[in-house]
DNA sequence: TGTAAGGCCTGACGTAACGTAAGAGTCAAC
DNA sequence: GTTGACTCTTACGTTACGTCAGGCCTTACA
């Protein structure tokens, strides 16, 4: 199947399917010696995969790591998906609620507070971190703050020193050596007082940003720092996969 | 109240604030002398009238033009508004019903086609074009096209004669003094074969690119001729109110 | 009154995800 | 073989902000 075939059926834009091939998000099953396209079935299920993820929020770059992840497991995500949209269904209504009472007020039969105003206008969560949240949860997040409160001084003074380090490299690259190095042994001294999976490691680092009380830890020993390590930490995890 | 608080409300950012007050989509109430915005309750309804037309798919620009227009009726824009949400909730729906039946699929449930895989996707549907066929509709298509259907075959080659113009001033700018005179041409020639408001003349350009019988017609004079007619026509409009 | 912290401004560069267009090669039907 | 539709690559442009820097403004408290 052509792409002339595949954008027809999918609503996409041919230029969406170049654009896709580029960035290696959805390669084609066959380029032919013309430099022809050529799709198969399925590239059309990771096609359909991919048209989810967009219309929930995710950002392409997102949605690549996703798919790439080798535990990736195409009928949980497509739950997942499920559950997401359900989410953007309630905002929906939400909206649409608030929109009759405006119609209302409108008319003089109601009246309505700002917050009432802006019901359903919250687009701020960020639906790759809100997975995360889900798929890691507050379980990690517990079972890392428990074992820190285990600590002795010495792995506490450990810890702020690798935080401390972790902020004099941040303004590098994630994936610079330096930054990996020094990732490299937060997820070794992770893994003394607990046991951490590469993929473990990533989520503890979306959590870094999904989790308020995380961040705000985090970004005490520099501004901006929670996200760097996110951002090394989910390059650790891609090189050593 | 500062941008702050109305971005903590609103759900928008500080920076998307500046952004509507610099392109004039959202000007505050009041800038003092410091250069401080000072937003209005007016200010707030205003933007949350632009937040929906935003979340259904407006471009900024669009949203400026329908709240400008000087027969813009909030009232009237919220009941709009209201229906292209459901319509938006319906195709919510509808992907929400393909993703729980790809599910079956994979657990060997059901077997889906192509068509099947990607109910729900077609976002091609461009809402300022809908929103013209609904407030224009078929009425306008009908009745211009019954006037063109009782012509003698003098006005028949005036109209074509236009229509050859206008494909030969169709790589200017819309808004430039030879597009934008051939279009008054447009106008009076209509104005003799019926009565057209502005607002009903730019409605109908509007309608040359969302009625496809209008579209492929005008088209046969030159590859984006409706395209052309239709901004020039709006630009007219805008120019004449 | 002075100070400090938080808030606000403008200017400006960068980004993501394509849309558009041009020029040229490929394919399929007649 | 021809023609029209399809496809390619290249490349520039667009929209709607996000981010950041440097500096001014406001407010609460000592």
């Amino acid at each position: 199947m052509r792409v002339k075939e595949v954008a027809a059926l999918s609503g996409v834009s041919v230029r969406t399917l170049h654009h896709y091939d580029e960035i290696g998000l959805l390669k084609p099953a066959v380029t032919t010696e013309a430099g022809y396209r050529i799709y198969s079935d399925g590239n059309l299920s990771e096609l359909q995969q991919i048209l989810y993820y967009r219309a929930i929020g995710f950002s392409l770059k997102q949605i690549k790591e996703i798919l790439r992840n080798p535990s990736f497991n195409r009928l949980e995500a497509l739950e997942s998906q499920r559950q997401m949209l359900h989410r953007k269904r309630t905002q929906l209504d939400d909206m649409i609620k608030t929109i009759e009472r405006t119609i209302k007020e409108g008319k003089g039969e109601v009246t309505m507070s700002h917050e009432e105003r802006f019901k359903g206008f919250d687009f701020s969560g960020n639906p790759y971190e809100q997975e995360a949240k889900d798929r890691w949860g507050e379980e990690i997040v517990d079972e890392t703050t428990k074992k820190m409160n285990q600590f002795g001084s010495e792995n506490q003074e450990k810890m702020n020193e690798i935080y401390r380090r972790l902020a004099e490299v941040r303004h590098l690259p994630a994936d610079s050596e330096e930054a990996q190095a020094t990732i490299g042994e937060w997820y070794q001294f992770l893994n003394t007082i607990g046991t951490y999976s590469l993929d473990a490691f990533a989520g503890l680092g979306e959590m870094y940003m999904a989790d308020e009380r995380f961040k705000t830890n985090i970004d005490q020993f520099g501004q901006g720092l929670a996200c760097f390590m996110r951002d090394a930490m989910k390059e650790f995890t891609q090189t050593k996969n």
